[in-house]
DNA sequence: CAACAACCTGACCTACAGGTCAGATAGCCC
DNA sequence: GGGCTATCTGACCTGTAGGTCAGGTTGTTG
């Protein structure tokens, strides 16, 4: 069986991810991705043909994901159901593949250079889906108007922390890293704050804009 | 006057942020920078000795804004009003130093390896500070019971992510750049969510942990 | 077991970017 | 204006990391 193959690809994709989450592309060397991985640096260059398309390879093992994260939002529901649904996703984006999502945040950071157009257009449209969504819950009266866009950012920001700034995260908490109850009480935390900034204030029914101001 | 030095090395620093904020530290290239501040490359090693220093000094330009937006924190307050200061201290700074926020949201994704320890330290009792405050309005009962530290770090993920993924945040808005309204209903949405998040819970008073569960 | 392909590897090549330097020029102080 | 320092610059040096290659080894299929 030519299983090897895969086997071998797997390693170094997976050595590859850490790598690239670690350092980012430009500083990570391909040596130092074939020591990881525990093969000699040429054969990187034969499973993949360059530095780029393993990059590229990496990136896009996140994609599918991000997408399938969204699920919740592409059947009907209530929005504390979804919205929670959604929070939980993430965040077990965040915990279970934080290399890979780490190096699609750094790609976004620097503006997507290698994102194909066809990923881009996926992402967005499903952005897109979920604010529509989220405006349409608006305007049947089912949560408070939230605007659809920055909840969405806060949410995206909020869960995908927790892989980002891990460091930061270890460093506040003094924890080398996470646990399930940490994970738990991140997602409960990032939930309260959506799902009560989503409800409609009880207190002055109809007149609304009496939010905040400076 | 010798304020030419100045001149110039304010030129070089301000290129330098955005090349490292666009690129990175190790793809970002020092004629590059040179180019971009409109000097001849020796001149960028005339000034800082090299490529790292120049970095250093990046980093270290924004670590005294970020330090001085805990500002609400170091005096008394209620929660709902240091918040709401906090927050829009942090948006501000997104908006006002991009370059120099994102160069730090790359340098604390890869496991802050340029920041100094001191540097560390000190923004790391900052955040101790904030988080004790926010368990000391706990305590009062002067707010729900929502984790400190989640509640920050999800503050600063929805507040920094302005900066950081600029790019996406273009895409999805389909907006070049944003406007002092969109920022302002970017606040606005955070401040709501922080907020009432953190709100005490008016329905069931006593019995505590009612509030999600999968 | 032959022959064919897949896989592996040490040694090599090359471009490029960080950094240097010797000398030119410009500013400043007496 | 003389001399001193700060600033500027084209040309150069050098390590390094992406990528290649010729040939060896292992597997696989009839």
């Amino acid at each position: 069986m030519t299983s090897i193959r895969e086997r071998n690809r797997e390693l170094i994709l997976r050595a590859a991810s850490e790598e690239f989450a670690d350092k980012g592309f430009a500083a990570s060397k391909t040596s130092d991705i074939a020591a990881k991985a525990g093969v000699p640096k040429p054969n990187v260059y034969y499973y993949f043909k360059s530095k780029e398309n393993l990059y590229r390879e990496v990136l896009e093992s996140i994609i599918e994901p991000l997408l399938e994260a969204s699920a919740p939002f592409n059947q009907p529901g209530k929005p504390a159901v979804v919205l929670r649904a959604y929070i939980r996703s993430k965040i077990r984006i965040s915990r279970e593949l934080p290399s890979a999502s780490k190096v699609f945040a750094s790609e976004i950071m620097h503006g997507a250079p290698h994102l194909s157009a066809d990923q881009t257009a996926q992402l967005n449209a499903q952005a897109k889906h979920n604010i529509s969504c989220i405006q349409g819950w608006i305007d049947q009266g089912l949560m408070a108007k939230v605007d659809p866009h920055h909840l969405l950012f806060s949410i995206w920001a909020a869960t995908q922390t927790y892989a980002d700034f891990d460091w930061q995260i270890s460093t506040v908490t003094g924890k080398a890293s996470l646990d399930e109850a940490d994970y738990e009480a991140a997602a409960q935390t990032i939930i309260r704050l959506v799902i009560k900034g989503c409800e409609i204030d009880e207190t002055q029914p109809s007149p609304s804009e009496q939010v905040t101001n400076a």
